[in-house]
DNA sequence: GATGAATGAGACTTCATTCAT
DNA sequence: GATGAATGAAGTCTCATTCAT
């Protein structure tokens, strides 16, 4: 009875076809006619919704990266309570989680940032400067509290980078050849609990960690 | 007299030049004209020296891949005469050396390959599995002969992975937020004098090593 | 108490927003939506006011042709009581007031009129045919009353409509270059009188006149 | 033989199916579509010829005013060697030949350039600041040498761009309702003699001419 | 070896319109 | 009386490609 007329929502559709076809194809590899199609609806409803296509794209990359940039946000906030340590590896384990749910998002979204344009400009100024410096300040805060080793903050935010990307990124390696599935809970889990081992011993200081 | 007639190469302008323009913008929001135009030819020529645009995507790709599976083959051959530990800190410091130096074609590459393309299925198939396949046996030597510590050798293949593609795929990130510049020979060497420390303490038994 | 309901008066809006954007972009280069946004409403009560674009064109075209031609009928009805040089005076000067007046529509209109289409043959033979009849009459009515000259009633005709329309259709011209201000009353005034001269001297018989 | 290939000249093909289209139908009311098909050609090749539908405008636009400027310029040019009376009625005479020969491009133009366009702002400073500037040059120099009455250069310019344009703009009012065919060498012939006689009345010192 | 003309397909976008509310 | 959602058609333009030269 109720579902005799069913609720459309075609905003809603039209975000997740865009999000499985760009994870896909990549944003240029994908026609406004594909991603109405598979939302069954009419093309013209995107512009409707969204001006244009780049709107679409803008809406897709903002509303992931306000949720990501909010997680590290709220963990630093705790920083005066916990020690350096914890909150680096509870943003770390955070992080992986939060990519783990919205992978689509987040594999096209790193894919599409290594391009140049316009929109990736207002993206670093905006979202990943603040990633930037909250990554600093929790470095500086575990070295002056003589918790974390001297390491050179700048190439251990880039490892942590490469770190924190890997799964998403080298996602099609890991499960073709590595018989390893990013995309499932329990290897999200030990390639979090890897890292962390890892993080300890390369910068933490004495704490004896066991593997 | 030697520059009454230019020797103009033209293949060789196009390739350049569609490595610079697959790098900013991408393999699809690159124009065959745009490539033609930066390498001061005719887009006809595209066709006539690569048959059409997805060859000169081909030929990109397959000459930087085969040089990249050849760095790793030809160390790996090596291995019965070295122990595991420099074999693959010998591997990790020339990909590195070599991801810098073809820093163009590395970066679109990456990018690229986490597109669902046939293209990318046989590349797959033709690259990434030896890559893995020599990966795997180096690690599996080490843990053997006791020079490694007993990791899940597909998670340390991942987390390699990612600190191998992070200069690369985070440049921007890494120059614009973190005044670290991948591409100068300078950086890389720290980078990977890093990432050795890293493998070092995450990987290897006993051996005392000094930050 | 009387500004708690803003009377919208939408109908009246959407006229005015049509006319100005039809005077500034054309008909075709106008689209409901700009329309509606300009008149501050929705795309949809234009449907449901003019039943569709060409509605509101009708709209506005016959609105102005109906004064435009009972301003030259109403004028022609006194020719009996009058001559014919001050009836076709008359007719000048009050058809360059309205005109001033409805400046928006009356260029718009002219231009309008220069197409092919299916709305115009209408007007033609509705509007444009009852304004050549009473030109025509004038005429004749001079020619036999020994008033005018024996002109060539169409030559003139044709004579007349350029005067007629100069200030309306060339009034970019006249303000940007010859700094005459068509829409201002100084200047519709001054043409007029130039245009009786020469009309007296071009088409009355013996009437002296001073310049 | 020689006709067995027919040279296609595509380019001259596009210029006059466009001139046809935006006369009957304006610049808006036009298609690229409609204009390949009655060059019998490719939409694409207006792109590959004009860059965009604009480019193709302005083509047109161009290449008529540049002629019809020339034209005035060139007599302008006599003014030295001729009185300014016999110069003005000599520009009269031609540009009346002139629209009357490229009429299709004299009537669209004139319409367009009724339009709030960017276009129309770089002709005014282009092209009609120079044929203002001619007009006055000639009105200035009849009334210093005493052949002119001493009119209002501004309104008489005005009145003489009405009768220039109104056998072009009336077109259809002249050929549907007055039979008066502007387009004909006939009636263009008796326009001009009238225009001549009008001019003379009204402009001209006590020359004395029969009518 | 290289080029300019030409093309058909398909891209994005805008448009006028309809309909349920 | 008025509106927002939705649509199909059509618009302009770009694209990769082919072909004769």
């Amino acid at each position: 009875m109720n579902n005799w007329k069913v609720k459309k929502n075609t905003k809603q559709a039209i975000v997740e076809a865009a999000l499985q076809l760009f994870h896909a194809n990549g944003f240029d590899g994908t026609s406004i006619r594909d991603i109405a199609q598979k939302a069954n609806t009419n093309p013209a409803n995107i512009a409707y919704y969204f001006k244009n296509k780049n709107g679409l794209l803008e809406h897709c990359i903002v509303r992931y990266l306000e949720e990501y940039i909010s997680i590290i946000e709220s963990e630093v906030a705790l920083l005066k309570e916990t020690s350096a340590d914890q909150c680096l590896l509870s943003v770390i384990s955070k992080l992986i989680s939060f990519q783990r749910k919205h992978y689509l998002a987040a594999r096209f979204i790193m894919r599409e940032m290594t391009l140049d344009t316009n929109l990736n400009r207002e993206i670093f100024t905006t979202y990943m400067a603040r990633e930037n410096y909250n990554f600093q300040h929790i470095i500086n805060c575990g070295i002056k509290s003589n918790v974390f080793k001297k390491v050179c903050p700048s190439t251990f935010i880039l490892q942590l980078k490469g770190l924190l990307s890997a799964p998403i990124m080298h996602d099609h390696y890991a499960q073709e050849l590595l018989q390893f599935y990013p995309r499932e809970l329990y290897y999200t889990k030990k390639y979090r609990e890897q890292c962390e081992v890892l993080i300890t011993q390369y910068l933490l200081k004495k704490k004896e960690v066991v593997t």
